[in-house]
DNA sequence: CTCTCATGTCATCATTCGAAGACATCATGT
DNA sequence: ACATGATGTCTTCGAATGATGACATGAGAG
């Protein structure tokens, strides 16, 4: 009841949204069309304009979607591990990932998506390797993230075969024994 | 005295390739045009077509360019290690990595590049790990390979301060301590 | 009912890109 | 010296893309 929409404006919204998060998981910011967008939202791409100002304030928008769960546990926690990686096999790596290894032209977008980076990967790990009273934990942070993206992009990007045959779990697995401290 | 050049093709192709593999990997090839790849070498960009056939197949040229050497040495080499992540903060991480995180629209293109990346890191892994007798010894190799591809592509990319401001040797060395086996 | 504005549709613009071709220029063989 | 083909320069084309604004339409206010 948050008051009804007259054409439902709120609805293409939110549909441009939707379409925009798959479409940028899937094929990344560049590759990815307004046209694309609208197309797959139902919804006239001219309202990506109207909506969210532009193909990059949209993308930032998507960023913020799905920040939803507040502090995320770290890569090394089993279900974390297992739950990227598997939404990343259905879904795609997601722009996030993607922002890791390829950034963005406008420095504000990658800003965003920086940041994004760090507090849902980075900091998780750097709070776990403070803890376990490793030396220059953020630097391991970063480094066991970065290795995290590598698998997790190439295995969507379909480049090793075995990768991408691999199940999750297997993957999960290997993962964690590679990635864990020791 | 292979032939002298009347107005040296030759030199223009070699300028050509040079520039592009640079362009190539700072950029990736779908940011680097054949314009600024030109405007680099400072060839005509219309020559690209003439002597390659197309941007595509100038990148497929500069991906045979370097694979001079013969079976290189694995990742797990320090020194291979530390070679490859020196090349690749210096001039950028070459079109090669970016393939496996990125895949090319082109099928040809992309499977080109994926058979570079497999004679360059999977293969020299797997036969280590195969000589050591560990499980799975392809799926291991492109586990560390994806791992490695991540971590080269993210210090290249600045969105992992610490990541990019760590020496070369600092980098080289806790990621072989991740990396290896155990 | 009618006015008004939010919403949606459509056409078009400016830019960028790879590609192709017309034309100019120079070197070499005869 | 001239003809021929290789080499280089320049223009232009067609497609793709993001952005913009004019116009149409429908719902709610008065």
């Amino acid at each position: 009841m948050t008051a009804p929409k007259r054409r439902d404006s709120a609805r293409s919204r939110e549909l441009l949204l939707t379409a925009a998060t798959e479409l940028f998981a899937e094929r990344g910011f560049d590759r990815s069309t307004i046209r694309e967008i609208g197309e797959r939202a139902g919804v006239d791409p001219a309202l990506i304009a109207r909506y969210f100002g532009g193909k990059a304030q949209l993308y930032l928008a998507t960023l913020q979607l799905d920040q939803s769960g507040a502090n995320p546990a770290d890569l090394l926690e089993p279900e974390r591990a297992r739950a990227l990686l598997d939404h990343a096999a259905r879904r795609g790596p997601g722009p996030i990932l993607r922002a890791a290894v390829a950034p963005h032209e406008d420095p504000e977008v990658q800003a965003a998506a920086a940041e994004q980076l760090r507090r849902r990967l980075v900091d998780p790990l750097c709070e776990r390797f403070t803890r376990e009273g490793l030396d220059r934990p953020q630097l391991r942070a970063e480094l066991t993230a970065a290795a995290f993206v590598g698998v997790s992009l190439s295995r969507s990007s379909g480049t090793f075969q075995a990768l991408a045959e691999a199940g999750t779990e297997e993957i999960v697995a290997l993962v964690l024994e590679l990635l864990a401290p020791r």
